[in-house]
DNA sequence: GGCAGTCGAAACATTAACGGTTACGACAGA
DNA sequence: TCTGTCGTAACCGTTAATGTTTCGACTGCC
């Protein structure tokens, strides 16, 4: 499907902030959340910018400048990240419209659009199920 | 996300042949599939080769050549298709491994996996409850 | 007032996926 | 032998994702 990482890398940029702030720091730069990332800072504010429209994060600019996150953890799901960083669908229908003399041309562009409505309304749920409390929690526990 | 069209354009291609095969023929072609979705036939043999690989559709070479179903429709699924035609995953973790001295960027990748792994198995139980009976059969219900 | 550190954003490069197209050999029935 | 179709490789154009460079804007601090 040509997987993009984004919600992977906002996720962990969110989990990154929430922890430095956690143990007591104001903001986080893009340079530090990159290194943990293994990207590129610019990555990250492009990334960060949306969740900022989203109103998941803010950003301060002059010298003390980095980025906080706007509401607790526990308020966000992944839900609102994946529509935060994610515009379109999941399954695209025919480049080309089909023949709409042929039968099956006419009516298979609504058929398919019903069915993926139905998924794409599953996996909402689905991430919305998952707060980014949870996936901070989760990362902590994992054994070293 | 960059969606592709391919799980759409398969099953184009299966409503199609049965279509044809319940109004008597015995086998379609890939151009008059092309035909119907707008598309090249070379388009279409790839994605039927993949279908074939996967035991939906069987392909007769020769002159009288053509695509026929392997099996009836209403015993495949969205899922055996998505299967046959999509090797990725949904979501992809970060292109580079982050770094593992690094608290978050240690636990993430398996906080996150396991949370894709949930969410595609959910994916797999919507696409299994759609067989493709049920998509030709809303084809056909579509009002003119 | 100037400096320094960081964001915001544009511009460009690289890579990969996708879909379209051409081409041609393989095959099998007439 | 001829014909129609598959099977497959090769190539192209478009688009998306990611990385990189650059530079102006901003703001606290000296």
């Amino acid at each position: 499907m040509s997987a993009n990482s984004r919600l992977t890398i906002a996720a962990h940029a969110l989990a990154w902030i929430g922890l430095y702030q956690r143990q007591g720091h104001e903001v986080a730069t893009s340079e530090q959340i990159a290194a943990s990332a293994s990207t590129n800072p610019v990555v990250i504010r492009r990334l960060l910018g949306d969740l900022r429209r989203a109103g998941l994060v803010e950003s301060r600019r002059g010298v003390g400048a980095g980025w906080s996150l706007a509401r607790d953890l526990e308020s966000m799901t992944l839900l609102d990240v994946y529509e935060a960083v994610e515009p379109g669908p999941l399954f695209a229908l025919h480049r080309a419209a089909p023949d709409p003399g042929c039968v099956v041309g006419y009516g298979i562009q609504p058929a398919m659009q019903r069915i993926y409505d139905g998924i794409e309304e599953t996996l909402r749920r689905e991430l919305a199920r998952v707060t980014l409390k949870d996936v901070l929690q989760d990362v902590l526990a994992a054994p070293r």
